[in-house]
DNA sequence: TAGGTGAATTGGAACGTTCCAATACGGATA
DNA sequence: TATCCGTATTGGAACGTTCCAATTCACCTA
């Protein structure tokens, strides 16, 4: 009394019983599931009962090979968690889908290893292009290893390195230049800035941008204000810790990012602080939650959700002609004034 | 002076060539590469050394083709601008990637359309399994058509009908019944619910328990006090707006969810009114940014990123085991007290 | 020496499509 | 009647794997 295994093996329906079943060959079948105009009307009128009636179902794997093609695309995420990348994401998908692909997704959670071995299982699995935006010291070998495999490839938000590869970005030096500018002719004289030092090329950027406004403003820029914090909403709050222990008190700060600046927000709160009255506070990124904090984020609006959409467009670009130059996409980002950066009191 | 299109034409690399380069049969490549314990160490390690020479990239659509599987699993979420669910298709990604399965994801922005179009598209592609979380009004139709195609399912969120796959959610009528008990104890007596009304079972739920809180301490439930709003952070405003115009004026509310909290904190500030003291809020959800608003949100914690594991578990068990009886799981939440919800003055 | 054993390897069919060259056929033309 | 034409349809090879049954070979045993 052995325990049979009669697993039903489902045998799915292929285009053969299609054509069986309406008394035409496989290859009708197939021309009219891609509704070529070579088949007679009534014909295919016939097969598309068929269809039906049986339930089948494409099999694209079976296509693709045959093909050696495929709809799907690879997008590589390294922070899901920061709701930049996620609308970002949302973005890239929607412009994706509507031009008829798939997206294979995977977070890296910005670790090099995981990235790596994501890359190729989409290879694997024959992507027809990637989106990737790299985790924090990408080599620049990985991405050239990527390019050589011929598949096209759009590289997101940060820039390990000039390489064949489209870019899409935005502009961090005046992003940050416009938030410092801003506070500065706000009245704002001692600010603060709460960045991740070392982070990478963004980061520098981001910097600068600030370091540039003051210097254009004759202010000098005490080390002490660049203060060094985890990228998080935790983070910003421990800047803040950091910068009202200083002596002078900065009146104001310029965050990193957005989440930083919902971290330094809430902790600026617990201090009993009134944000835009008692401590100005700018964000980066634009993010869907900056207009509804307790009160309102000035931000530098990269606008994530149309950067997502501008990479795919890249990519569908590429993928309709592969001669297609490289294209190296900055936006320019539009400083969003809200109530968090008032003026000193 | 015709334009050549000589594209490379980039002939890729194949088991027969790897076979070629290392003098043995393509049927021993194929050992070697699933590393059989068959094949000879020495074999293994010359057909290996080849594969590396060549440059050889596993060909998964073939293999999938003729093992009638796939290592794919389709997500369709309905909004991934709710951080909640991108916490949660996180915490699906990560398990599934640690299994070895890779995502194909599609964003439905809670469209039946596009919910429908991708669950065929996955279904092309021969997903191993998928977990869906529905878009309001599902047709339980679409969901046994899903089924039928014997792919395993798993529901999230979101339970259109009782059915043949597995389920993974909140206990919502408990959620809410603990976060209106929390501010009742707290000494609120005029509480508002704020909410979609007849968005479905969640919402049915989730005011059930807070009706059901307000009974056992026989509070009378006035009928002004079911705010209907839109469950987005707009949605929230809106929902303060209209809160703080009814005489006699509630002194908290209870919010369908994180986002729309985060809207009416927003919104009570700007009414000059400071969240925790002069009026209470709780969340629902938990996610990431309950912990730095400002002030830190009370919240109805269902822990978004394990509720995502724990639906990827649910599939992978199915997986491995086709006979693993359905199941549905309801997670108990955790009422976390943040400083939004204070005493009345 | 003949036969048996087990380990290592192999050739060919199959998976479900697409593509190509070939075919069938009804009608027009010479 | 023979030829040609255009339209609709078709059979078989190919895509790159996996699986199965079969083969090879060295070694052992009777």
């Amino acid at each position: 009394m052995t325990q049979q295994n009669n697993a039903p093996k489902r045998r799915s329906v292929t285009i053969n019983d299609v054509a069986r079943a309406s008394g035409v060959s496989k290859s009708t079948v197939s021309l009219v599931l891609r509704s070529s105009p070579l088949i007679a009307p009534e014909t295919a009128e016939r097969v598309r009962k068929s269809v039906a009636a049986l339930g089948y179902v494409y099999n694209r794997q079976a296509a693709d090979l045959r093909r050696e093609s495929s709809n799907m695309i690879g997008i590589v995420i390294n922070d899901l968690g920061n709701p930049f990348f996620a609308e970002m994401l949302v973005g890239m998908e929607r412009r994706l889908a509507d031009a008829g692909y798939i997206s294979l997704m995977a977070h890296t959670n910005e670790r090099l290893d995981i990235q790596e071995k994501m890359l190729t299982s989409m290879h694997e699995y024959h992507a027809a292009g990637m989106i990737l935006c790299p985790a924090f010291d990408t080599p620049p070998a990985l991405l050239e290893r990527t390019r050589n495999s011929g598949i096209p490839l759009v590289i997101v938000v940060r820039e390990p390195a000039a390489g064949s590869y489209n870019f899409v970005g935005a502009d961090n030096e005046r992003g940050t230049f416009d938030a410092s500018r801003h506070l500065i002719e706000q009245g704002h004289r001692r600010i603060a800035f709460l960045g991740r030092v070392g982070a990478g090329p963004v980061y520098d950027l981001r910097r600068a941008g600030f370091e540039r406004a003051l210097r254009e403003y004759d202010l000098p820029i005490s080390p002490d204000w660049i203060i060094n914090i985890a990228l998080t909403r935790e983070g910003g709050r421990d800047g803040i810790r950091q910068g009202l222990a200083i002596n002078p008190r900065p009146t104001a700060a310029v965050c990193y990012n957005d989440i930083v600046a919902f971290g330094a927000m809430s902790e600026l709160g617990e201090h009993g602080l009134v944000v835009g009255r008692d401590f100005a506070l700018t964000g980066f990124d634009g993010v869907a939650a900056t207009a509804h904090t307790n009160p309102p984020l000035t931000t530098v609006d990269v606008g994530p959700g149309s950067l997502g959409e501008s990479a795919a467009e890249a990519l569908l670009e590429r993928l309709a002609n592969a001669d297609t130059p490289l294209t190296r996409r900055l936006i320019e980002p539009r400083l969003v004034v809200r109530q968090s950066s008032g003026p000193p009191k």
